[in-house]
DNA sequence: GTCTATAATTCGATAGAC
DNA sequence: GTCTATCGAATTATAGAC
C-alpha cells in the first residue's frame, strides 16, 4: 500500500502509544510496533530515527490541568480528581508515562517535570504560603497516581470496579485537605 | 573461592533482589546478577533453573501487617501507613513487585494476591458491613501504594523529602477515613 | 562447586534495491 | 515510499571440562 508521509508516521505513531503503554520501553519492540501498524520495520527507523526519539514522540503528554484559582476553593478536591480520571481514559500518555517511568530514569525525570510544570504551578496559586505548596501538590500526587496504578495499571478488582462519581466522592475529600486543609483538615484560606 | 552450596545460594538471591529491585524483570540480566555476586552465571542457573524462578525466590514478600483489629479504633489510619513505610524500607520485595508488576500480568496477578490475601482480611474485621471492606481495604491500596511510587520510585522531591512523621501525619487521616469513615469522614461504627 | 565455550534467540540498526 | 537482507550486540540457556 501506499501512503503519504504523514499518514504513514502517524499510524506508526499510534500503534508505538499502544505498544509503549500495554508493554513499557523494553518490553515494546520496533517489530511489534511495525506488525501491529502493518508496515515494515525499517519504516520505523526512517521516520523516527532510533527507539528513544520514537519514545519520544509517543510519550509527549500535556493533562490540561484547568485553572484551579477559578473554580470555588471549596470544590477543588473533586475537580481535580475528576479531570485526572477523564483525561486518563482519553490520553494513552500517562499510562505510557507511568508504566516506563518507574525502571528508567530518564522518564522518571520526565514525571518529575510535569509534576513541576503543570501541577505545582495551579497549587501554589491556591495557597498564600508559597513555602508549602509543592508539598501540597505532592501529596496531590500520590493519591492521583495510586488511584490510576491501582485501578487501571494492577487492576484491583474493588478499585477497578468503582464507579467515576465513587471515585470523586471517596478522594475529593482527601485532595481538598491536601490542597486547601491542614493536617486536621480545616481549611487554611 | 569455594563455598557452601547455601552461602552461595543466598549470595545470588541477595543479589538479584538489589538487581530486580533497581532494573525490574527485563532490565536486570542473570550476567549483571552474577557479577554482582562475584560468581559465574552458569552458577545462577544450576542453583535456580531460570531466570523466573530465580525472580519467583527474590520476589516473595510478607507485608507483616499487625492485626488492625486490636489497635484503637482511631488509630488505625496513622498505624498502617507508619507499618508500611517501615516494612518498604526494611524489605526490597514490595519495591520488586512495584517495579515489575506494572509491565508483567503474572506479577501484577501476584500484587492482587497480596492485597486480597493480606490486606483486604485485616480491613474486613473493622467493618461489620462485610460487603464493603473490599472497598474499603482498596481506597488504602491506592493511598498507600501512591506514596510508595511518589517516594521511592519516582522521587518526587517535596514528597521524597517529607519525614516519617509528616507523612504519617498527612496520610493517616485519609487512610483513617478509608478505613472506618463514610464519605464525608464520620466514623460508621 | 566453578568456569569455558557456545548454541539459539531476539533485537536495534544499517545498506541498498525497487 | 516500501521492503529484503543482514550485521552486530546482547541475552537466556545448555553441555561439559576441571
Amino acid at each position: 500500500m501506499r501512503r503519504s508521509s504523514e499518514d504513514t508516521k502517524a499510524v506508526i505513531l499510534a500503534a508505538a502509544r499502544e505498544r509503549f503503554a500495554a508493554d513499557g520501553f523494553q518490553g515494546a519492540t520496533i517489530r511489534a510496533i511495525a506488525s501491529d501498524a502493518g508496515i515494515d520495520p525499517a519504516m520505523v527507523m526512517r521516520y523516527f530515527g532510533n527507539k528513544e526519539k520514537l519514545f519520544a514522540a509517543a510519550a509527549d503528554v500535556d493533562l490540561r490541568f484547568p485553572d484551579l484559582a477559578a473554580i470555588p476553593r471549596e470544590e477543588v478536591g473533586r475537580a481535580l480528581i475528576g479531570h485526572f480520571l477523564d483525561r486518563w481514559e482519553q490520553d494513552e500518555g500517562m499510562m505510557i508515562l507511568l508504566r516506563t517511568g518507574v525502571t528508567n530514569e530518564a522518564v522518571a525525570e520526565r514525571m518529575r517535570g510535569i509534576f513541576a510544570g503543570q501541577l505545582a504551578p495551579l497549587v501554589s496559586k491556591l495557597d498564600d504560603d508559597r513555602e508549602r505548596a509543592p508539598l501540597r501538590a505532592g501529596l496531590a500526587a500520590t493519591q492521583v497516581l495510586g488511584m490510576a496504578l491501582c485501578r487501571y495499571v494492577l487492576r484491583l478488582p474493588p478499585v477497578a470496579a468503582m464507579s467515576r462519581e465513587e471515585i470523586v466522592d471517596w478522594l475529593g475529600p482527601t485532595l481538598q485537605r491536601y490542597l486547601t486543609g491542614d493536617v486536621d483538615g480545616h481549611d487554611t484560606a
